[in-house]
DNA sequence: AAGTCGGGGCG
DNA sequence: CGCCCAGACTT
């Protein structure tokens, strides 16, 4: 019961290393138009390769953590330049791509060449917290998540399940309200049999966000036209106050 | 281990 | 308004 997705169609590794780097952090009916566009800009890693960093970055705008375009664009040149053009098929290699994690790269190498390759994003953390009745918040228990997700991805069958994994949390296993009844690993699922689904996995305690009141400025001349400034590579309000000429008093 | 990095969806 | 989303990286 697998959703159609545009990058499931492909069994291209750029195809899916691009989707998979779109859908860090980011739902997948939010990436679905700019994954179509991207693909067209820049339809091999070659054409990414050789783009210029402005017309990468203008590709991404509002996708949001903007640092995942650039390395999309470093990677790509290294794969250029050090591999051929070909994406490498051993993970270790693959984890040394700048914005490769393991979620990353397990969800690469099932993907494009069938490899059991665990992976562990959110939805399968919950998944799996779920499945086994986890005590504690899922930070707190890393290593065995990824054990379990390890000794469950079949040998033969790395794609169909790990995409099967992440459906399941995403379409299913939901964070507020688990379809339980209709979910295939149910007569597994020790949360469900103790009825405990809605309350794993166990939130993680946090201090509160603290309050800040800032001062902001807009700079608009006579013909409505507005000053803006490209933020630096790395860093937002940290960088900011960094600004040649920017001064910043109390 | 805790911060940083974003925009959007949702109840 | 607070939480969550196919996390990675720095400190």
């Amino acid at each position: 019961m697998g959703r159609d997705l545009p990058w499931r169609r492909s069994r291209d590794p750029y195809a899916i290393w691009i989707s998979e780097i779109m859908l860090q952090q980011t739902q997948v009916k939010t990436v679905l138009p700019y994954f179509d566009r991207w693909m067209a800009l820049f339809p091999t890693v070659a054409v990414l390769a050789a783009a210029d960093q402005q017309q990468v970055l203008k590709a991404w705008e509002g996708l949001g953590y903007y640092s995942r375009a650039r390395n999309l664009h470093r990677t790509a040149q290294v794969l250029v330049q050090a591999f051929g053009g070909q994406f490498p098929k051993e993970l270790d290699p693959v984890l040394k791509l700048p914005g490769i994690g393991r979620t990353t790269a397990g969800g690469i190498l099932s993907a494009a060449f069938n490899l059991p390759v665990p992976i562990l994003d959110g939805n399968v953390k919950r998944v799996i917290a779920r499945l086994v009745a986890l005590e504690v918040p899922p930070g707190e228990a890393i290593d065995r998540l990824w054990g379990i997700s390890e000794r469950l991805v079949p040998k033969d069958r790395g794609r169909d399940f790990n995409q099967a994994f992440m459906d399941l949390g995403a379409t299913v296993c939901t964070p507020k309200h688990p379809d339980c009844p209709s979910c295939p690993w149910r007569t597994d699922c020790q949360a469900y049999a103790q009825g405990v689904q809605t309350q794993v996995p166990k939130a993680v305690v946090r201090s509160p966000l603290p309050h800040k009141r800032i001062a902001v400025l807009m700079a608009v001349n006579g013909a409505g036209e507005v000053l803006i400034i490209q933020r630096p590579q790395a860093g937002l309000l940290a960088g900011l106050w960094d600004f040649p000429r920017w001064r910043v008093g109390r």
